[in-house]
DNA sequence: GTCCCTTCTTACTTACCAGTAAGATTACTG
DNA sequence: CAGTAATCTTACTGGTAAGTAAGAAGGGAC
């Protein structure tokens, strides 16, 4: 990132939010690619365009410039979900919006999700506890969809306890097609969001309708 | 790990392969517990009872070191599957036995677990390929399963690239379990297992008898 | 007993990088 | 056009942990 310089040739000041979020774009970049350690604070203030010093009165610390990175993704990620949920669809197409924005995200935003699924749970406290907290976010929301599902058929006799269990795998199959999806950068964001609405959603049905797999 | 001391105080000598061995136990657990930075070698040395310049001397260096304890953990999980599948069983049969086996030895190894999930893909080259490679291998077994059910059954117009993304699916789904279920040491690994049975095989059968979920 | 190979330790060097002190420069404000 | 409150830099310090040099001591072979 080249520093913006005026016609007399000396380097641009800019006003300090909009360097916070360029300090921001290239820990993330730097983070993503290097790894948190491997990232040195001299390499992010130089991507940034600025001096490392710069970072420092800003951001504060290597930590806090992590945690900030992890927040603002993770800020960005909850958005992208709740935007697209509405509570009066079914649960189904509640579940498809949602999956079909984080694909989209991912697909456009894939540093940040290498930071907050690679990195960030890696590095311990406080980075894990945060990325954990967005994560147990998502889950529940899962778990909700499939206790409405549940209860709008009053099938069941699953336990809070099943419905976490099946949310996790939900959860877990829509992260590594998130991995899956990077390195097939040519398939359209609704496509892997359609493949794990089957896969997830199709075996739900089935199990819902009592229909059980047994050793 | 407290050293072995004989009768007169003095420590006692170990053989070269008991001892390499101790190393890779006590580096697989403060990699997993701290992170393979704030992890140091001399603590390393230290659990392993023994004093650092031996580490490396038998390791190498502490880059040779989390290869070592990688390479031996993904050889461990790798035989679990393959001790369990007999290629004669029923695809979901062997899927099953391949989960039931796979639980049992995250239950009974998490730090060997977490290194692999956790810390390793999180820290570059040469680890992370590594990893990349033994989750590969798993990710080949799943769809192989899945290409047999659906040729068996003669259904299909599924392409390998669809099958791909499924066993993606299916394999996230079993990692996000397996860190479910170090939450849940009550459960047993074989109910874990049946959980993703469930929940994906189910799912796939829906989809191999033409049930397709549409937007 | 004595030779000698392997196991093992103490005590050091060195490089890297997070973090900072001190002050220069720009541009807004009255 | 001063005064001043931001933005911004150069040049440094210090702590931490990887890696090593040099040699001590157990214990098997004969």
């Amino acid at each position: 990132m080249d520093r913006v310089r005026n016609v007399t040739g000396k380097t641009k000041r800019l006003p300090r939010y909009v360097r916070e979020q360029q300090m921001l774009d290239a820990a993330v970049q730097m983070f993503a690619r290097r790894g948190y350690h491997a990232a040195s604070m001299d390499e992010v203030a130089e991507l940034a365009g600025v001096s490392k010093p710069m970072v420092y009165l800003y951001l504060g610390s290597k930590e806090e410039l992590f945690l900030a990175c992890i927040r603002r993704e993770a800020g960005r990620l909850l958005d992208a979900f709740a935007g697209q949920v509405n509570q009066a669809d079914a649960p189904d197409q509640q579940l498809w919006h949602a999956l079909r924005a984080f694909f989209v995200l991912v697909a456009e935003n894939r540093d940040s999700w290498r930071v907050l699924h690679q990195q960030a749970p890696a590095h311990g406290e406080p980075f894990a506890g945060e990325v954990a907290a967005m994560r147990t976010a998502i889950i529940a929301f899962a778990a909700d969809l499939i206790d409405q599902n549940i209860r709008s058929r009053g099938v069941s006799e699953a336990t809070e306890h099943d419905v976490s269990a099946l949310a996790h795998a939900l959860v877990g199959a829509g992260e590594s097609l998130a991995d899956w999806a990077t390195e097939h950068p040519d398939e359209d964001p609704a496509t892997t969001a359609r493949r794990l609405m089957n896969f997830a959603w199709m075996g739900l049905d089935n199990l819902l309708h009592g229909s059980i797999w047994r050793p």
